[in-house]
DNA sequence: AATACATATGAACAGTTATTCATATGTTCA
DNA sequence: TGAACATATGAATAACTGTTCATATGTATT
């Protein structure tokens, strides 16, 4: 069943049409990696890694995260929201105080991941 | 040392001064938490998971991958060079025909590690 | 040499995102 | 109740990013 149509968006013929057909079948579903991505966009910010960071060595409450990286409040607030839905970091509150902590085994190990491939290269 | 300056751009007072100072020295160098955030950059779009996941299967040219993901040839090299620059991928040339490749053992474990977060919530 | 084709690349555009600013919410304490 | 303070949030803005389009580069074939 191999037809010549033209390729509808590729501007070039198939090289390789086995190789095509054998790899889309084994690819996840797209919903799948397209989640992949979005969790990857989470941890692809200085600001929220280095809440992440800080956060997996202690719970800290948001005045505390903001000093630690000279930043305003505000600033630090919005991404905590970003990574509380990103479901990396959780809080409690303890009057006015709001701590947050960690909420995901995985952090640490997909940070030595990535350092380990920037120590490599 | 402690003062009572007023924090620079923090609206709020330290609560929790020894937290702070604590969590200061545990922190890895700037640079190294910028190189991770750029790395973490490059694998938060649904375009360059599926490409890398593609190449984590099989060897395959720039014409293949685009017609593998629907999409342009322009725009598929375009992020094969981001690939490349991350030193993700690397590649190598067959008269025309230029084959990509993995070139790192992480890729696979970082996906795992966020499939894995994705899976638990 | 000329053509065909695979890939690369620069400019432009649209969509996204991080921070700031102003302000709202909610809690404590007097 | 009102003042003080920690945090959250909406709107605005500036910077960034992914795709497209047009075109350039480089290789093989005739």
């Amino acid at each position: 069943m191999n037809n010549n149509n033209p390729i509808e968006k590729c501007d070039c013929e198939v090289i390789h049409d086995e190789i095509v057909n054998s790899v889309k079948g084994k690819m996840p579903q797209e919903e799948t990696l397209f989640d992949l991505a979005e969790l990857f966009k989470v941890f692809g910010d200085s600001t929220r890694i280095k809440i992440l960071w800080a956060l997996d060595e202690v719970e800290m409450c948001v005045c505390d995260i903001a000093v630690l990286l000279n930043m305003t409040q505000s600033a630090i607030s919005h991404q905590l929201r970003v990574l509380k839905q990103a479901k990396l970091v959780k809080n409690r509150k303890e009057g006015k105080v709001v701590y947050y902590s960690l909420d995901d085994d995985h952090v640490k190990q997909i940070f030595d991941q990535g350092l380990e491939h920037i120590n490599e290269k």
